[in-house]
DNA sequence: ATCCAAATAGACAGACCTGTATGTATTTGC
DNA sequence: GCAAATACATACAGGTCTGTCTATTTGGAT
């Protein structure tokens, strides 16, 4: 009891918080209770309780909650972000397996029980146009903007006629999957989505010698 | 002057408020302020000095907060589902056009201003599995079962290998339409997606002969 | 051992929140 | 015109929010 009933408090990982330091503890607690829940609606004063701090030490290490929530967005944009690069980085995948890697990276995050959706879109949808929170808007807008720079990098190589558009296009599929996966808890969607972008790339690919095949069907 | 400077309150279609009876007055305040800005952040004092009612009369239209939000979320369910039978209801529509025409449909939806995202997405994110508000929850719940119902009766007309699969792909074009406008103000993405959606209805039409033609490329 | 930075505990201010209470004015139905 | 329902204005209670303040305790380096 060294540590004053400290013990019980354990993140989502099950590593014991009272072993990081109280900045990193902080960062996770907020992490998992501003993304369970939603940031509005957890206070200051439930982060300090449940990651064992006192209160002038969370504000030595963030000077207000507007910098804790930027600061939380960049954790999660920087763990994604790593997450995507590992999906895509694989040996042996050519470009066009590349981008429907992205889409494999999301199964393991569906499946878990703790899956909420996009943090960003969530963010998105408390610190909007509107808010008054300069420092958190620019963190999710910088997410949204990466996201696309990343998915065109990963379809530049791809012989497309319209290569912005099959970007605008992946990137709906994949935010697509989130809200779909967030409202019904399938994972089947990452298949069907997968395989839509599959389908639409080849579609799109100019390797193929005529032009225009399917005009008009419908 | 006779209605003590409530002259000055108008609503987002340039109405005047005060025209109209005091529920709906605070019904519409409440939709756009929940909706510009967010359901937490937005408190019941300023619903009430905006739409220019006494404190008293709010409560006796809505109970308490969560009737309000439930009620706003119902607002929000009726007149989107009203705009979608609208376009896709449209004379000399094609079974597969039907399907391609609710992608018509936010066109002037992205267009418009105050455009801030799908209201049940940025629901959900105020009010995910963890909070304790049932007919809020309910009330988003049943938005997108009943979105996933709609798009399931437009395109149980088309004869697909795999209907179910369709839906949900069609499902994530349309969410993720709306999470990409919201970040990028790109009305692009409309025509984007109604042609992605229009190359995987196509490519899944069990109509050509041969079953299989696209198997391996990447 | 001692010093010092860091962390802890807990009270507090001021603002905001939801919901209630009280009393007055206005509209509406007849 | 009059009575009853409705809406108005405003104060208030009790709680929660962010952020500040004071004072004490811990832990590691010298």
């Amino acid at each position: 009891m060294e540590t004053r009933g400290m013990l019980e408090f354990v993140d989502v990982e099950g590593q014991p918080l009272n072993a990081l330091a109280p900045r990193e503890r902080i960062l996770k607690t907020a992490s998992d209770l501003f993304y369970r829940f939603s940031i509005h609606s957890v206070g200051i004063d439930r982060i300090i309780a449940e990651s064992g701090v006192a209160k002038m030490t969370f504000y030595k290490h963030f000077p207000s909650k507007a910098d804790l929530i930027a600061t939380y967005l960049r954790y999660k944009t920087d763990t994604w972000f790593q997450m995507l690069a590992t999906s895509t980085e694989r040996a042996g995948l050519s470009p066009l397996e590349r981008v429907l890697a992205i889409f494999d990276a999301l199964e393991e995050p569906f499946r878990a029980p703790s899956f909420r959706g996009c943090p960003f879109v969530k963010g998105l949808a408390e610190f909007g146009p509107e808010a008054n929170s300069p420092d958190v808007q620019a963190t999710i807008a910088a997410y949204f903007k990466g996201l696309h720079g990343f998915v065109a990098s990963l379809i530049e190589p791809l012989p497309l006629s319209k290569p912005e558009r099959a970007v605008i296009q992946i990137l709906s599929l994949f935010q697509g999957a989130m809200v779909i996966a967030q409202s019904t808890r399938d994972p089947a969607i990452v298949e069907a989505n997968r395989d839509a972008a599959r389908v639409l790339l080849e579609d799109a690919l100019i390797t193929s010698p005529e032009p225009e095949f399917r005009s008009a069907v419908g």
